[in-house]
RNA sequence: GGAGAGUUGGCCGAGUUGGUUGAAGGCGCUCGCCUGCUAAGCGAGUAAGGGGUUUAGAACCCCUUCGAGGGUUCGAAUCCCUCACUCUCCGCCA
């Protein structure tokens, strides 16, 4: 959520970052609206400030044993309740409006950010490692996968419907590898890890952007209930309404959860193999910040990110998003793609960003510092997959795949499946 | 799922015959004093959100908020209704 007080003070700014993200956000309706609920709570507080005066005198009045007067004086405070409740209900469905407006609003970019309409318009920042030269021909993962019976796409469908994938034997073990490897991995390098629940309420959604604008894209329960499509979510949402220590930022959290994705309007993409189902697994990381330090942060994050793909030995590259290909709440986001030999091409498979005070305006999440200011401050916060387990799967078997057909095992993998180092073809 | 009790400021905790109570007291925190340092002690301050004024990184004024929403009333933390959550007992169950 954007600042309302920065919206109206910067309509131009805010109306050119609009443009430069694609986004049709109506300032002029923004202004206009908030203009008149303004107005409205002047006269709203001063009829109230009255009332308020009037009620003392009668408590008086009651007290002193002057009942007639006081009988008179009751009649005036109900003229002015009248017209509160009157103006009250201009002034809520104005509040609807403007929130809903700010709700829909997408943050702004930081003047870092390239500008430009979409991905082809995005920047590569690095390249990490080289992609192989195989002297054989390379399978796709939907090909080497139920070959070795560890990907089972028929059973994913018959058990559930399409875009839902079953893992077997030791692809459902280098899945818990990956998880555990990650796990540990961002562990010993200072994040808390955490477990969460796979559904949130509205509340949390709404916190971290989700909600209401893009509710199309979650799976919702008949309860109301939503599963998560990202453990940012949770992680993000655990400090809600909270206020933090400034002693004790920046915090970095690091959790393990299913996201669940309807992927609504994204028919046709990646339709082959397990690169984009409604159910994966994810490492995520998510941190708070002083808004002085976060953009430090995201550089460390991607870092973060990086090392596990090349403990893992995956070549990727480093791309910043631009302008027109940014998300939602995000004012800077790096993405990590991995080199997949199906795509002949890099694919994402980690996406880090800054949402500054996006977030936390919308979940009250601030922090607190006397030695620098008085009273609580918004804090920054960011997230990061670190990884996309699926996706990360996918890379390992293609990336690693042989001649004979079988897979083999990144060491840092090892000591998670038993010493195993070969992923051996269905006999 | 059934019965009962509860939900107050960063935390603990008063306040239920409705009326200067946004809320006693304590802890914590901030500033000052005192002591050779620390501790103890003394004094002052210390909620959030919104609107407005101004010599505007600060100050002041007003409104709202005592789990959430609604109702009664001139006036509600205090009375009534609905919902959520917590605790205790019972039932059920990984």
């Amino acid at each position: 959520m954007l600042d309302a007080r920065f919206v109206r003070d910067n309509t131009d700014a805010v109306r050119k970052v609009m443009s430069d993200r694609n986004a049709s956000w109506d300032v002029e309706e923004f202004i206009a609206a908030d203009e008149k609920r303004r107005a409205i709570i002047g006269t709203v507080e001063a009829l109230q400030a009255t009332r308020n005066e009037a009620s003392r005198a009668i408590g008086i009045l009651m007290k002193d044993g002057k009942r007639d007067e006081a009988e008179a004086a009751k009649g005036e405070v109900r003229q002015i309740n009248e017209q509160v409740a009157e103006l009250d209900e201009t002034l809520a469905q104005l509040e609807a409006q403007v929130r809903d407006l700010l709700m829909t609003a997408p943050n702004i970019p930081d003047s870092s950010v390239p500008i430009g309409a979409g991905e082809d318009d995005n920047v590569e920042v690095r390249r990490w490692g080289t992609p192989r030269q195989f002297d054989f021909e390379a399978k796709a993962h939907w090909d080497l996968g139920p070959e070795m019976g560890i990907i089972d796409f028929e059973r994913g469908v018959k058990l559930t419907k399409s875009r839902f994938v079953v893992l077997g034997r030791d692809g459902a073990r280098l899945n818990r590898a990956l998880i555990n490897f990650m796990l540990d991995t961002h562990g010993s390098r200072g994040y808390t890890e955490w477990a969460v629940p796979a559904m949130a309420n509205s509340e949390t959604l709404t916190g971290t952007g989700q909600l209401p604008k893009f509710e199309e894209d979650l799976f919702k329960t008949s309860e109301g209930l939503y599963l998560i499509p990202t453990a940012e979510v949770q992680l993000t949402n655990l400090h809600r309404d909270e206020v933090l220590e400034g002693a004790e930022l920046p915090l970095h959290y690091v959790g393990y959860t299913p996201c669940f994705r309807e992927e609504a309007g994204s028919a046709g993409r990646d339709t082959r193999g397990m690169i984009r189902v409604h159910q994966f697994d994810k490492v995520e990381m998510v941190k708070f910040a002083r808004p002085e330090e976060s953009f430090d942060e995201l550089e460390g994050m991607v870092v973060d990110a990086e090392n596990i793909l090349q403990l893992l030995g995956l070549p990727y590259r480093i791309i910043v998003l631009c302008t027109g290909d940014m998300g939602f709440g995000a004012a800077k986001t790096y993405d990590l793609e991995v080199w997949l030999p199906s795509y002949d091409n890099f694919k994402e498979i980690s996406s880090c960003s800054n949402c500054v005070d996006f977030q936390s305006r919308r979940a009250a999440i601030k922090y607190r510092d006397p030695e620098t200011f008085k009273g609580s401050r918004l804090v920054h916060t960011l997230n990061g997959s670190g990884l996309a387990v699926g996706r990360c799967l996918v890379a390992v078997l293609e990336n690693y795949q042989q001649a004979d057909g079988s897979v083999i095992i990144p060491e840092v993998l090892r000591p998670y499946m038993g010493g195993q180092e070969l992923i051996s073809p269905l006999a």
